[in-house]
DNA sequence: GAAACGATTGAACGATTATTCACATAAGCG
DNA sequence: CGCTTATGTGAATAATCGTTCAATCGTTTC
């Protein structure tokens, strides 16, 4: 397995091509991907919108959502390894806000394109 | 079930009470995660990326994403149900292309944010 | 030190989902 | 009409993932 992915003779072999050409590398479409995915959660979505203005500290940030810390702790986690919040730790509390402007222009990008149709 | 949400004792609830208002309503947010996640799969961002300058026929698709005539018809499905793909009937043949331009800027977003870094 | 608290982590369970396979439409063509 | 081709769909399998629960790690405070 496998050789055959497409049985069927496709039809326009110049767009196919073309196709091809401007299709970016594997890597960055993966990655895209999975920065794509990291926003496909409720939750997390509720916890960087909880972020949009000012800092919170975990315990802070379960009470907005409504969730244990744990949960939260480990949302968090998969929001610091995409570079999309950022920690700073005070004493036994751990403070987090957004890493950079992108999150907010991807959220209005979509909340665009939601209001549109 | 479960009264107890956060056990903890949250810190700061001038913060907390300022992050709750600035929260969008639940249907947003839930339709805008609904949104992302549709941009979530590599598969489908290999699709959208090759509409990005032309409509192509499903079995195009097929030829240019390498994979068989079902699968991409399955993340069509999805991909016109969110209203990020149009379709076109030619005959036996349907052409799909992108509904909007906020998949584009949505896609030119997300490498800002990979490319920074 | 010991106790308390905030945060993190690992295992486990339940739910969601992408792909494959088989089959069903639907349209062109002999 | 049949036959082929292009596309859509439903069931089944395999893998991924969010949450809970229990335990641990650091830090503060008594």
């Amino acid at each position: 397995m496998s050789k055959d992915i497409c049985q069927i003779n496709y039809v326009d072999d110049e767009r196919v091509a073309r196709a091809r050409v401007r299709m970016h590398d594997e890597q960055t479409i993966v990655e895209l991907a999975e920065t794509f995915k990291v926003l496909s959660e409720p939750t997390r979505v509720r916890i960087l919108h909880a972020l949009a203005e000012e800092e919170l500290c975990v315990c802070d940030i379960a009470a907005v959502v409504e969730m244990s810390s744990s949960a939260v702790s480990h949302q968090l986690r998969i929001l610091r390894a995409a570079r999309l919040v950022r920690s700073r730790k005070d004493g036994k509390m751990v403070y987090y806000s957004l890493d950079d402007e992108h999150v907010r222009n991807l959220f209005e990008e979509g909340i665009r394109h939601l209001e549109e149709g």
